[in-house]
DNA sequence: AAAGTGTTTGACCAATCGGTCAAAGTCACG
DNA sequence: CGTGACTTTGACCGATTGGTCAAACACTTT
């Protein structure tokens, strides 16, 4: 569904407040979830007053809808980028280190897509039995793929790629706990040679 | 006085009340988190008047610690049950069975930690780094010792208790990205079937 | 400089929130 | 039965929330 509405990008002013405001809104939802969130914090975190916010969005839930949505594709870009052609192993392994990294360095958006899913996924329901689902069966097939011709072990795919979310996304998701059992130390390094380690030995025919 | 009396004397009907709204409040909170949830909302859901709810509990803060403190417990008990002395694969893997039946099972209880760990653990703060941190030191200490002694393989203990976390609690915290994907379909048969391969793989020294 | 468009804000609003309170209702027990 | 403790509730409160609006301000264009 490619709904090319055009909106006019008008001013500069337009342009810097709009990303502005998301990047603030980003801060504030992915701290506190969408009912936690307030606009006055938003605006606060954003440097404009609450009534300057709802002139460039109409709502709290539209600021909230214009994230998720910009956000849905840097999400599952790692997925896409997994090549049919290339090296099982190493396609597999790539992935999961892709959205390790994502995990370290985006750990907002990684919290904001929690929050949402967490509480049902009210908001983008519709995007994860779509999209997503979409994508999702696809590299599945791929994987099945592999393993049917004997290059990787024999695994349910679906169950590999929820491996890899949840391995990944945990560190990002569940930072607080995390960082509390190192007592401070970056967890990062440790859980990237953990899960070469672990996926390695699970891929091996 | 002349009478010592232990303080917190119950009636039927405070034990009946009390529990039923901590189980409304189970539901509440932990489908909208705590800001999320409402006073209204949980009182609905028990079948009381708001001022009857805090009547037996002094605020909402109350109620939810007092929900986090009774679950802290019930949570970690499956890592207490990590026995030293068992075989070190079966102690494991029965724990990642008995973690993944609690996702399972207590569906409710894994997002309301989810959710409070999410938002940084504000409620919850010093029985991380005191209590969960102290249990997971001295497991990971047993764990590590197995790898020692060759009767594992050399695993990080830390991050392998993680990957237990992170995969189980998983399907009950995204379970609704994991029901979309799957379109419906129970996730936990295949589940159990792809962890048993994963930590049998992993762990064979 | 004047006009027109785009931007910002203080004042305000209705709804909802967590929480209080006094009064009424109910229960246990001598 | 009577009495005192326990339980329940409607009415209410101050604070906060998302959102509105008219007026003021600023920036371009002519």
């Amino acid at each position: 569904m490619s709904e090319a509405k055009p909106k006019p990008r008008k001013t500069r002013i337009q342009q810097r407040n709009s990303e502005t405001i998301i990047e603030a809104a980003l801060d504030v939802f992915s701290k506190h979830g969408f009912r936690g969130a307030t606009l006055d914090q938003i605006a606060n975190a954003a440097g404009l007053s609450k009534p300057n916010l709802l002139y460039y969005f109409s709502s709290k839930e539209a600021i909230h809808a214009e994230l998720l949505e910009g956000l849905m594709d840097t999400w599952l870009d790692p997925l896409r980028a997994l090549d049919a052609n290339g090296d099982p192993k190493e396609q597999l392994l790539g992935y999961m280190r892709r959205k390790l990294e994502m995990s370290r360095d985006l750990p907002r958006e990684s919290r904001l897509f929690a929050n949402e899913v967490l509480q049902g996924a009210p908001r983008i329901g519709a995007g994860l039995g779509g999209d997503l689902k979409a994508l999702v069966d696809e590299k599945a097939a791929i994987i099945a793929d592999w393993s049917r011709s004997g290059r990787i072990a024999q695994v349910d795919p679906y169950h590999l790629i929820f491996s890899i979310w949840a391995l990944t996304q945990h560190y990002a998701d569940f930072d607080a706990q995390v960082r509390a059992v190192l007592g401070g130390e970056d967890p990062f390094p440790g859980a990237e040679a953990f899960l070469d380690t672990l996926y390695t030995k699970l891929l091996i025919p």
